[in-house]
DNA sequence: AGACTCCCCGGAAACGTTTACAGCTATCGG
DNA sequence: CCGATAGCTGTAAACGTTTCCGGGGAGTCT
């Protein structure tokens, strides 16, 4: 019950206190040497030995409290069950390693409340900074990412003049790559599986899609279109819904992950894939080539963005006073067997021919 | 230059001293009113205003320093492309939601100084909380888990005696599981593609798989045996390899991942798959259900384990003073196209059949 | 009117660390 | 032999928050 500060906190763990007391040397003394920098060599050894025998770790809120720096950085995206976030979060933490920090990922399950909850517990000192993938945006969202204390870089479309570091594709000319890749292999009643288009990328790959057909004078046919989210499952079901009224010779995915669903429902309902109908996935992630056919993809760069988002992060770490930065990263198609021009002879009957699965199969 | 504390930090942001000063009442009232305890009217305005004008928003890592928690729980897993630490995931985030605190994934990439490191960093207060699945353990990683400041929970193997809450699960009988149905359906000449046995699941799949033979009085033959990693393009190798000095009719898989790309690998080499090959996999991910076929795997319930740790996890962090616990998980087998009893007919050139696709597709 | 209760407020301590500063000793150069 | 210097040490402040505690004012009950 001393008026001093306890040696020993009723948690019971070891303070720097603990260990100074015990080697019977200052706090000062014993922070120096358990941090490295000076101390006699006899001041070294009792601290070092009380540090041990009392098993003392170092409390890293507290240390980063007075360091003002945690050495960690989050990822927040909505799905981490959707390869293409793993894509991008191994490039980023490659990035995020070079810097000495730890990258820590948190799945958002699009559901904005949490999301924005995240921003407001992490972005408050708990990470040195954030790259958030969101797929919804409100303005209570923006205006948590703008006055967030702690640096945040945004990958995604946003707002045109929201001032955050922004790094971006253009999923509507990736739609186009992939509707001019169909119709140039004679492709015509094009299909397109999309996610919500209450959502940032469903959007635009919807706006994208209807472009695209415009460009070729190819008339809308709304029965073509359906919708689900962007999971497997969803996919599999909106491609059952559509191959229940309409014809498709083509179909298009709004990612691989709708894209594996399509596949799967197509194969379901005895379409072969690309004789019947072609299939073309968005985001080029691995499962897309893990597939059979192996499936064509959109590439939106994910691995590039994320790496992009990393350095733009570490910048503004570095030095907060730079203006906000945008980047733009272009699509690319991939094409594999799901959209090979068709085969040499498409008859009904045939057995199934082995080279598309062989061919591209890459490491 | 005043002798008391700065009321703006040079870093510009306000503090609760700066709102405090604002609206002219002390720190106290300040920080009552901002936790919404306390305060008359005249007060909660004040401060209320204050703290908009000037954009206060609340230091998380000060406000855990003194409250001795972060709110914040970390789930440590080797590779997040895995769906199986996926499924792992949403289940620790449900309970972990439940509790008010927010879930953090780390990627360790089996790096066993990066696990350890995560250990010594996230694990010195910055979460509340850590699960961790290693798939390598060494003393130096087992003396980190040990002496935490922070309650850690582990899913996987380890040591018996080690005084650490643990969920497991016997994936030595889930190899026996795997074996005994192919047997169970006429396989002679079993598969088996592992993962490194320098790893603890590699090494208790491989014992699994051997116990699991001599059960059946099945001679072992080494050349049915191959190893990559745990990765998709690893097991589609490790199974090119196998298929060049051996002809299995069957092949049991370390995982889902591996499984997906043995099969690749068997179309590739014109096996038909379960005809002239059945196909079991481990672990029973959305993965094993959007092949065609469908894939048997082993599930080694991920979920339900993940669901377990996470109470223990709670359960730990509201009462330190708990006994190590450890509890077990069973597996199970679920089978599907990819090892269904030979079909009816399977004469080379037939058309390929349909329904061993539509069967099992579950959302 | 006085005693008691209740509520609000401000000062100060506390969480566990790092670090600026000043005092001390010992060594070295002149 | 004396002053400057270098190296080590301890005291105390600081990081930004929450919370204990005591004082004071207003209201109520007797």
């Amino acid at each position: 019950m001393g008026r001093k500060r306890l040696q020993e906190p009723v948690d019971g763990r070891p303070t720097v206190h603990t260990v100074a007391a015990r080697a019977g040397v200052s706090i000062a003394s014993a922070s120096r040497v358990l941090n490295g920098v000076g101390g006699s060599p006899e001041t070294i050894r009792k601290v070092r030995e009380a540090a041990a025998e009392v098993g003392y770790v170092p409390n890293a809120i507290a240390r980063s409290l007075q360091s003002q720096r945690t050495g960690l950085v989050a990822l927040a995206v909505e799905d981490i069950g959707n390869p293409v976030y793993v894509e991008m979060m191994r490039a980023i933490e490659a990035v995020v390693a070079g810097s000495g920090r730890q990258l820590l990922v948190h799945a958002t399950g699009g559901r904005i409340d949490n999301e924005t909850a995240l921003l407001r517990r992490l972005a408050n000192r708990y990470v040195d900074g954030m790259i958030v993938s969101p797929i919804r945006v409100t303005d209570d969202h923006l205006a948590a990412l703008v006055d967030s204390p702690v640096p945040v870089v945004v990958v995604g479309q946003l707002g045109a003049d929201a001032p955050v570091d922004n790094v971006r594709t253009d999923s509507r000319h990736g739609m186009a790559l992939a509707v001019d890749h169909l119709v140039a292999t004679g492709r015509q009643r094009i299909g397109f599986v999309n996610g919500p288009l209450d959502t940032v990328p469903g959007a635009a790959r919807d706006a994208g899609f209807r472009a695209a057909l415009a460009r070729h004078d190819i008339p809308l046919d709304e029965r073509l279109i359906e919708v689900g989210d962007f999971q497997y499952a969803a996919g599999r079901d909106a491609t059952e819904r559509l191959l229940a009224r309409a014809e498709p010779d083509a179909l298009v995915c709004a990612n691989d992950l709708i894209a594996v669903g399509a596949l799967h429902a197509l194969l379901a309902a005895g379409r072969r894939v690309p004789q019947d109908v072609a299939l073309v996935g968005m985001d080029d992630t691995e499962l897309a080539r893990m597939m059979f056919p192996q499936l064509s993809s959109v590439s939106l760069g994910s691995a590039e963005r994320g790496r992009r988002a990393a350095e733009l992060l570490l910048q503004r770490i570095a030095d907060a006073a730079l203006p906000p930065r945008r980047e733009q990263v272009p699509p690319s198609l991939s094409i594999r067997a799901s959209s090979a021009a068709t085969l040499p002879a498409p008859r009904p009957g045939d057995p199934p021919t082995t080279h598309p699965f062989t061919e591209g199969v890459t490491a």
